[in-house]
DNA sequence: ATGAAAGCGCTAACAT
DNA sequence: ATGTTAGCGCTTTCAT
């Protein structure tokens, strides 16, 4: 019957030290303005690591009033490639700022505002946008700062548009499509990127892009491909290279090949689009600085600063391959 | 200048309600063995619902000795589909029974007990295997529950490869490949549906099959394909449809064509599957079973029960197309 | 430079 | 049936 192996505390660590519980408080957190003697925080140091002390999350939280956990809200699904990676870049900066990140897949019929508060975030960012109610709901939650990004703020799905339609009308296309995607998305993702692309068309003055769904179903692309023709669309921006590679099926079910009967353009850069047949040009957004950058102001907000909501440019660019 | 609007608490409640706090606390957790009036639980509820009351999850969790935290650890990047609808579920399952259930993305070198500790987590479940010191420390950390799926105790990945492998002795062929991810996979779901794929051949008498590694780029994908045909290799089940993809990518760059001059079956029943030529054969999982399943031993582990690694089968079933 | 002591908001014996 | 009380482990002001 042995003990039930009691985590070490903050007490143990004084007493293996030979202080007090302020002074390890004070040389674990380093807090500013004490001038600790080297030897003394030696000690401390290592006897925590010798204790393999970890500070007990939710008493530090109690007495602190904020916890260090971040909430990354997340309502696409399943996990596009991008935003993994994205949320593995922000998680990794942030734990540099000593916080810590983890995600939530907004799909359940919960409030937001309770997950936070059963984790005790003192941050969520949300991909996507954010009902006002939502965010006044999280505020009183208690969570200190609350961001979106790809929401109306973020400027980065417009660029990706307009380099879309760039990369067509550099090819001589006039009359573009574009390829909304046949399932839930977040509006504002979608639609600043039409937005870029509505603005490309306009610098040249062509004529707006043809909008239309497409499903993730052949039959469904191929609906959409033969109107596009009929409206003599030569090239196509996708909202994601998902949607992409059905309009590529959608054209191989009518016997058209791209890019000489229609161009497709997707987005992402997903493994699938370099695998298959055309490979698939798209517009690859690499949302690693986007992270570094989002988790800066998070950190700093959290630190005291203000949150502003962060221009988050992704830095997108056309990866040619041969589907226009 | 407003006051920062304070959070209520269980005081706020108590007042409100005219109780005292441990009868708030009795009736917010409905613990069982008291006799509450209904009238005076009546109260306390429309309290709370008026001030709009959370616990304070920090609180609660260091008074209780335990937090209602449950950690899915992710370690394959980007996500794959299969896994986020199976995180969607085992979250949805766990609300139910009270608890929280976030992600965290375990590629950041950062020890999983740091994170563990972190959200103050009481369980932590991981996909894929769990090296036992890393069990060890999770215990050491007050973690009360680590389960890992997909890891050695899992059948399910065995399921997957068998049944790939008998599809295609089905259709005639007896020279089998199998095809590695050519990154970093959880060993034991890779190896278990080897497995599978193995036991399959020997139950016919067939060869065990060639496995070969294939990156995610046709050039790669080529040289395996190259290679399985010198050794009379006529169908290859692939980890995962990535790879699938990656390997009709190869056999394209050959002038090469599904089934006919090789089959390939797929795992995972990605979109892309459906929309590339030929559609990939591929053996779908669905995961939600094994989700929600997952999720009862976490609760009833939690709530004082053993917890059991419980074989989590998925159902996998093969949806054939044209590769296969 | 270090320590004593007072909470943070909650739960759970124990009393009434 | 409800209230009193004592912590849970930590931070932080105020003394020393």
């Amino acid at each position: 019957m042995r003990s039930p192996a009691r985590r070490a505390t903050s007490a143990d660590v004084a007493r293996a030290a030979g202080v007090s519980r302020t002074t390890v408080s004070f040389v674990l957190n380093n807090k500013p303005g004490q001038s600790i003697p080297e030897e003394t925080r030696r000690r401390v140091l290592e006897a925590a690591r010798s204790l393999d002390y970890r500070p007990h999350a939710s008493a530090r939280s109690l007495a602190a009033g904020r916890s260090d956990v971040v909430l990354l809200s997340i309502s696409q699904l399943p996990i596009p490639a991008n935003i993994s990676r994205f949320a593995e870049e922000c998680a990794t900066t942030l734990a540099e700022r000593g916080l810590t990140m983890v995600l939530h897949l907004d799909v359940q019929g919960r409030p937001l505002a309770d997950v936070c508060a059963s984790v005790d975030a003192s941050a969520v960012v949300a991909m996507g946008d954010l009902p006002p109610e939502t965010t006044a709901a999280l505020r009183r939650t208690g969570v200190a700062v609350v961001l979106s990004v790809g929401g109306d703020s973020a400027a980065a799905h417009r660029d990706v548009g307009r380099l879309q339609a760039e990369h067509l009308i550099e090819r001589g296309h006039r009359r573009l499509g574009y390829a909304l995607a046949g399932q839930r998305v977040p509006r504002a993702m979608a639609s600043e990127q039409l937005l870029g692309v509505e603005e490309a068309c306009a610098a040249v003055g062509a004529e707006p892009p043809t909008v239309l769904s497409v499903a993730p179903r052949p039959a469904d692309a191929a609906r959409a491909v033969a109107l596009w023709r009929d409206r003599s669309v030569t090239a196509v921006a996708a909202y994601n290279d998902e949607t992409a590679l059905a309009v590529l099926a959608g054209m191989r079910e009518l016997g058209l090949t791209a890019p000489d009967d229609l161009a497709v353009i997707g987005a992402d850069d997903i493994r699938a689009a370099s695998l298959v047949t055309p490979p698939l040009t798209t517009v690859a957004f690499d949302l690693s600085n986007a992270a570094r950058h989002l988790a800066e102001v998070v950190a700093s907000a959290l630190a005291g600063g203000e949150a502003r909501p962060a221009e988050v440019s992704s830095g997108p660019r056309v990866v040619r391959r041969e589907s226009a």
